[in-house]
RNA sequence: CGGGAUGUGGCUCAAUUUGGUAGAGCACUUGGUUUGGGACCAAGUGGUUGCAGGUUCAAAUCCUGUCAUCCCGACCA
């Protein structure tokens, strides 16, 4: 393992992210430009986040299901608006072997088109509904600027897609899937993200309305962590998704669909990680505890087995760090990789009669009498450490999230610290887009909360809305 | 897609200005000594200088093109 020096985070925040990615052996680059290698580290993450996911979907009655990858011009062409907002991005196999093809298709960078057309085919009637379905895969989005995990043209994720007979079930599903979006998000990864709704301007294209789960950075700049969208009819009159309604007529189902994606590993950095590296809410790190034996002594070792076997056997995922290297290295080698916990154990250690733990997250040391409850304190520790790690986050954005009243007070917020703005907001796209004009600001989600004023920040007019504004990343 | 920067063993960089045998530190391998914050000694391995052309007796160095990465804008999860 390299010892690979980390940009601090506050002399160049971008050059940080992408430090940490390479020094925690997340991802490294590949000769394809915007389809980055996952590595261990970082696909182990990923594989986390899949299986908290994959079991609570599954909970909530989704099944999985796989569909191709590619996506037939003719069928891509049906939704109008899908096809206007992704053209621009999508990646087209012309060639079967060395012949043109008839048609061509486009690599997937979603998948409500091939959905739709098997929806099509499988229901007929009331009773086939709801169909709640999710596909884990990648997705292709020919971007033009990537960075690995936040944007690149190859990424994986997972989509839910859902059918129903009515459009209040179909909105309760939208609901809920955010919902489910934001517990992840605040009890899993320990990041306090705001939900709302989706302005016109930025919602999916074809959706009927959009939630949004955004989550702010540490250097204030705001991230779409996941979305849950509700279609309405559009995509099942598009594709004709028909059934037989409970009085014998025809009606097209209504529909939604929701993702998120390996996005959120580079959210995890961004809002929690420091210049030693890569900083892992135990919820989510796939490696909870690391032991590290001081010395060779072989009483040393037998204790670091042991305690190994017993955080093991109580589900807590621990190792010991046995390479040759120095003790230094090891503490340096856990803290990039961004293990939660640390137990020292050495002969001075039990020479005491104690072990020594080192927080990942504070580089506190705590010393513990050798014979506690190991499998009760590290698990309160683990604990403590999330706990701990969200407050410092909401902290962090309620610190970083200001009230605008007028568009002075909005220059004045984004000249000294980006955040998030709140501010009312006449619902006219042409204020939304005058924003824009301070330093990129976009609407990133609607609250429900009390408006600020009543009056539009932008044009002074009457306020619809509370908006909440940021810099996108 | 515009503006800027960079590309030399796995990593960080030197040699480019003024063309003349590719070099250092780290990492890696082997042996030994070590072990409480990135250990030490010794001996080794590894590079047709991003790629493709061109100029030249001679190219890492000059020219043209291209690709990639990073930063700043426009577009997006």
């Amino acid at each position: 393992m390299a010892n690979m020096k980390i940009t601090p985070r506050d002399v160049d925040f971008a050059k940080w992210y992408t430090d940490v990615v390479m020094a925690a052996h997340l991802a490294s680059y590949t000769e394809v430009k915007g389809c980055i290698a996952i590595e261990p580290n970082g696909y182990a993450i990923w594989e986390e986040m899949q299986k908290i996911l994959d079991q609570k979907f599954k909970e909530l009655g989704h099944v999985n299901v796989q569909m191709p990858l590619l996506i037939p011009e003719n069928l891509l062409k049906k939704e109008a608006d899908l096809v206007e907002g992704f053209a621009p991005e999508v990646a087209w196999v012309t060639m079967g072997g060395n012949k043109n093809l008839e048609e061509r298709f486009c690599i997937r960078p979603t998948s409500e088109t091939m959905f739709s057309d098997y929806f099509k085919n499988h229901i007929t009637s009331y009773k086939d509904l709801p169909l709640l379905y999710n596909q884990w895969c990648n997705v292709m989005r020919w971007e033009k600027e990537t960075r690995p995990f936040l944007r690149s043209r190859e990424f994986l994720w997972q989509e839910g897609h859902t059918i129903h007979e009515t459009k209040e079930e179909a909105e309760e599903e939208t609901k809920r899937m955010m919902d489910v979006y934001k517990w992840f998000h605040h009890d899993i990864l320990a990041i306090p993200s705001i939900t709302g709704r989706k302005t016109e301007k930025e919602k999916f294209a074809g959706a009927d309305y959009t939630l949004t789960n955004e989550a702010l950075m540490y250097n204030g700049v705001s991230l779409q962590a996941s979305t849950s969208h509700f279609f309405g009819q559009r995509f099942s009159k598009a594709y004709d998704i028909k059934y037989t309604t409970r009085d014998n007529k025809q009606d097209y189902v209504y529909q939604t669909s929701w993702g998120t994606t390996t996005r959120m590993i580079g959210a995890l950095i961004m809002v929690h990680s420091d210049d030693k590296g890569l900083v892992l809410p135990p919820n989510i790190a796939p490696r909870k505890v690391v032991i590290i034996p001081i010395g060779k002594d072989e009483e040393v070792l037998s204790w670091c087995e042991k305690i190994n076997q017993e955080l093991n056997e109580n589900n807590i995922k621990s190792f010991i760090d046995q390479t040759d290297k120095s003790p230094g290295f090891k503490f340096a080698e856990a803290e990039v990789l961004g293990i939660p916990l640390r137990i020292e154990i050495g002969k001075r250690d039990l020479d005491n009669n104690q072990i020594t733990f080192t927080r990942r997250d504070t580089s506190e040391k705590i010393i513990k009498k050798l014979e506690i409850d190991i499998k009760k304190e590290v698990s309160e520790l683990l604990n403590t450490i999330q706990q701990d790690m969200y407050n410092r986050a909401l902290k962090r954005r309620d610190e970083l999230t200001f009230e605008a009243k007028t568009i002075e007070d909005v220059k004045k917020i984004m000249n000294t610290q980006p955040g998030f703005i709140k501010a009312d907001w006449c619902g006219n796209p042409e204020c939304e887009l005058k924003m824009k004009e301070i330093n990129g600001l976009k609407s990133r989600c609607i609250l429900e909360d009390k408006m600020l004023t009543g009056k539009c920040v932008v044009c002074g007019r009457e306020a619809k809305e509370l908006v909440v504004w940021g810099i996108q990343y």
